[in-house]
DNA sequence: CAAACGAATGGCAGACTGTAAATGAGTGCG
DNA sequence: CGCACTCATTTACAGTCTGCCATTCGTTTG
């Protein structure tokens, strides 16, 4: 699992210089069109199975494609796997990230912060169950998920200190407290058929409050 | 995966009743030793690789046992894992458990719960980060993990039941809020190399007082 | 048109699983 | 003691899956 593909990539290289320019143009189309279909099929397999038949094979036949040009596309299993990874984030859109981390008011801030995961666990919560699931089983896999799990960390820890209070110890405290409460396992848990999204944020964000020991009476909308 | 094995205990099916009796005797103590060094090679493998090489040949050859010998004491790969789980499940102990749903004062039975689960998530981080993150990934695998995670819900409520706060709404959203908070997930968050388990536990205890709107200054010991 | 390239097909070695049969060795019963 | 019983080991085999390669086919580019 997880090494590289090379023979096509290796004759690229090969060949390289000796013939004459070609533009992938309309190919590359279709090799996107193919890679989303893959994708998609990995998507649907891992939701609904996990990983117990989660094989090449079988999302290639999902997908209408062979099992060879998954290989061509993806490399690996494994390159599946973190390709999907990566579409999820970018789809999950934590692209409001920095510019919540701009605001001038510590406690919208806050608030935007808390938003921001709820919206993004919610969007998908059985697939990031199983790909956080998959990021805890094989570590070399999950390196991209553990390094966005490090920047929560370091956001929330920037978070306390523009909220400003207590001393150093009380912010690493109340920092760690509020990365876990933002984590994905946090919010899957508190949410079930009787607290859906909205309500889950409701008492997500309640928790929260209570937790900084903030004055809950002063609104920040939301 | 997870089929079970049927060739020698068909044979003893088929041969029962039939033949005198044997008393396994010494026997058996060997056995138990093998049993437990496979495990034992199992739990090491999982906690140091994940299941990235977790072969049955890889943990047979650790225990100094054939593979044959492994797929006759458990079955299946799975056989192996699931047994790990109940051993796991065996030694950290929630034996506490139905003395502290007998505590007649609901404040010190919620700060048992709390207690014993951060006891029980801090024996083995890594094992049961591990153990979790299959579980979620394999469903078959994970039932009985899902199966105590639903035990662990229905005490939380029957605590926040006791407590006696709120209507049935509030309830269910404070029982939902105990669940998540008594999570192995949300103690591993909590835990880094600046707040070790005592700090850990300190901390959860104080932010599940505040979430439930206790008075957190009536103390329960601990 | 010819070169270039992706897609599909079939094939291959290697790893792992689950199972089976045969053999060896330890243990209890008569 | 010797036989019956059982477990462990060895060897073997079929089945699945992965990663890779060579080849062919069809399409696109220049």
């Amino acid at each position: 699992m997880l090494r590289l593909f090379r023979s096509r990539e290796l004759n690229k290289k090969i060949n390289d210089g000796c013939k004459r320019p070609y533009d992938l143009g309309k190919r590359s189309e279709t090799m996107d069109r193919n890679r989303a279909a893959l994708l998609n099929a990995a998507r649907e397999e891992l939701e609904a199975n996990g990983l117990a038949n989660f094989t090449v094979e079988a999302l290639a036949r999902k997908a209408g494609l062979s099992r060879q040009t998954a290989h061509n596309l993806f490399g690996t299993k494994g390159g599946i796997l973190e390709a999907l990874f990566d579409d999820l984030a970018k789809k999950g859109g934590l692209t409001r990230m920095p510019e919540i981390m701009q605001e001038s008011s510590a406690k919208r801030m806050l608030a935007e912060f808390v938003r921001v995961f709820t919206d993004f666990w919610a969007s998908d919560r059985v697939l990031i169950r199983r790909i956080h699931g998959i990021a805890v089983i094989d570590p070399e896999l999950g390196a991209s998920v553990q390094a966005r799990n490090e920047r929560r960390k370091r956001a929330a820890r920037r978070v306390v200190e523009r909220l400003g209070t207590g001393n150093d110890a009380e912010k690493t405290r109340l920092a760690a407290t509020l990365y876990a409460m933002t984590s994905f396992e946090f919010f899957d848990a508190l949410f079930n058929e009787d607290i859906q999204k909205e309500a889950a944020w409701k008492q997500l964000w309640q928790v929260v409050q209570r937790a900084l020991a903030l004055d809950p009476g002063d609104d920040v909308g939301g």
